[in-house]
DNA sequence: ATTATTAATGCAACAATATTGCAATTATAT
DNA sequence: ATATAATTGCAATATTGTTGCATTAATAAT
């Protein structure tokens, strides 16, 4: 169970103010360590204006509290970044599982995304989404 | 360059009636052989409606003719499936381009995803998305 | 501690994107 | 040629995301 002490300090090392609502949003995704989208924020925290909620999850994203997870649903969801991702520099090579009983979504931070060489493209960035059961669902 | 008959084909084998916007759209998707998106083709066929337009990337993705792709921008793309497809199984173990650059989204058809095992989990079917610079980028 | 500075918040308005109902039109089967 | 069933366009509505601005709150400076 992490600290209040240790959210604090992950929103100054990545230079955002400590206010209410960045340190319930951040809680709420590092305790159930798993993604969620602005709806399901919209749907847990009543208590801050949809304008906030929206704000918050761009300040995350531009300052690597959190990186985008892609979808083929319109969706994006939000994940929180490792502890080296900074604005400068974000690094990301772990897969995603998305669930298509529960609809969790999560990072699989341990699973090294495999190398991908493509002749005549220059791979910058792969991303990888995998579907199925996840463990509680099977 | 693909025949008119052929395209035709293509909708009557995913049992969709033939009309001129679905000829257009799908016309368009295979000449220029890339992913599009609805905001793409709004600005391409200003002639149909918006609700029309809408409603042909629908029933084109639910009977198997597109397949919609990944993304972290919110913004689904759709790219042509494979003749195999139908809406009982589709059939997608390709990956995906983004160009940074150009910002083209392309199937890249001929690779294959590498397979995943995941301890724990049952994997069902794998997305991948490769972001860099295109040929014509580079 | 108090004050100054700067950033975040909430609200309202707005903009963009997507969906629904329905009458008119069109495609296909008979 | 006609009947049947699906598609289209339009208007209305719903959902999602953005902007400007006054108020409030967080941090830096004193
Ligand atoms: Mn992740
Ligand atoms: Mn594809
Ligand atoms: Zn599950
Ligand atoms: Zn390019």
């Amino acid at each position: 169970m992490i600290k209040y002490s240790e959210l604090k300090n992950i929103l100054k090392q990545h230079n955002l103010r400590v206010t209410d609502c960045r340190m319930d949003v951040l809680e709420y995704f590092i305790k159930n360590n798993q993604a969620f989208s602005f709806k399901n924020l919209e749907d847990e925290f009543e208590k801050y204006d949809r304008v906030t909620l929206y704000r918050t999850l761009n300040s995350f994203t531009e300052n690597g509290v959190f990186h985008k997870i892609p979808s083929d649903t319109g969706v994006v969801t939000y994940g929180v970044c490792s502890t080296t991702c900074s604005p400068q520099s974000h690094n990301h090579n772990h897969m995603h599982f998305q669930c298509n009983c529960c609809g969790k979504i999560e990072c699989l931070a341990e699973d090294q995304i495999p190398e991908i060489k493509l002749p005549h493209y220059e791979v910058m960035e792969v991303d990888m989404i995998i579907k199925g059961m996840c463990p509680q669902c099977i």
